[in-house]
DNA sequence: TTAATAACTAAACAATCGGTTAGTTATTGG
DNA sequence: CCAATAACTAACCGATTGTTTAGTTATTAA
């Protein structure tokens, strides 16, 4: 019928990921992907639709990866313990292959974020938030003696800990975040 | 000799400010700029020579006001209850008049770096971060018991928890920022 | 009053932004 | 083998990026 498509979409848009992750949203150019996707403009805009179309593609397929480790911790009877192996966890996960430490993909570009921010991009990475979140509630809830209030406080807590994390990630090298992980459960 | 100037450098920076701590470095344009410091850009540019010269003064004068906070904390003999303190001043600081958080000017900066960024701001930004991690250092110091090493991890456990007191401030709202605040100094 | 100086306006600069499109190349069913 | 179809290349789109510059206006010392 007709050609055939020399690359595979998942393949590529993984390599897109790579720099929506180090560089966020914006300072991620069309140019940028075009040499990291390993095709050209008009093969993302035909598979992808937009720049937009290629980020929430992005972010579902790091949503994807991020199941492996949230698995771990929806299973896990461990509690608080389940959260802070899932800190570790996300550390490993977060790096790249220099070590460097990209932090969240998906709160990097939250931070980017103001009122006038695109309200799709907006509601995905909130929507992305909360489902974190909720997987710490479970688990705190799990923990005895906590109140229907403490919960949510401990969860949010996290989160925001999560948030932390990844910016602090530009700024301090790895042995410094473990010992914020470290710290962040000290007190549990 | 010649023509006055029709404004003032230190007024139209803190109006710069206000576009740098809301949408970082990348997304604020020169058009921007313009429009929000009142003058246009050849007033810029004789005054600052770059964007990067506006940012950087901006990050002088960020500074300064956040002087007034730290010299509390400096003075402050509360050790860890000063860093207590501090962030609830920084939080007050930290919002513009529709109580929107706008979170730390130079860690939202900070969350945009990678390792291609400018160095000169890379710099800048680095050393603001060890400035107030020295003061949360020697306010840890104050209390008993702690090692070297434990004052140190302490003082970075705080810097992070502003990094995502700063991330933070996009999702979350001011109450559960306060939240927040009350479990990072629940332990101690 | 006038010449010198500097701050102003506004248009333009090359480069890049996200996005499109005309024309070519490869694949496949009939 | 050939027409139909879709993926490719590459030039191009208008808009915007940070930055510069030519020309005008205001100020002041002489």
């Amino acid at each position: 019928m007709a050609r055939k498509k020399e690359y595979i979409e998942s393949e590529v848009i993984d390599k897109a990921m790579e720099l929506f992750w180090k560089n966020g949203y914006e300072t991620t150019s069309m140019q940028m992907l075009e040499k990291q996707m390993g095709i050209n403009k008009f093969s993302i805009y035909s598979s992808f639709g937009s720049k937009k179309g290629v980020f929430l593609e992005c972010v579902k397929s790091y949503r994807k990866k991020l199941l492996a480790i949230t698995d771990k911790l929806k299973d896990s009877k461990n509690g608080i313990e389940g959260i802070k192996q899932y800190f570790y966890d996300f550390l490993e996960f977060a790096k790249d292959n220099n070590d460097f430490i990209k932090g969240c993909l998906v709160t990097n570009a939250a931070n980017e974020l103001n009122e006038d921010s695109d309200p799709i991009i907006k509601n995905q990475l909130s929507n992305f938030t909360k489902e974190i979140r909720g997987l710490f509630e479970s688990n705190v809830r799990q923990e005895a003696g906590f109140s229907e209030v403490q919960i949510q406080e401990q969860s949010d807590y996290f989160i925001v800990s999560m948030f932390g994390l990844s910016s602090a990630s530009r700024v301090f090298n790895k042995p410094q975040l473990h010992i914020f992980i470290e710290n962040i459960f000290s007190n549990t």
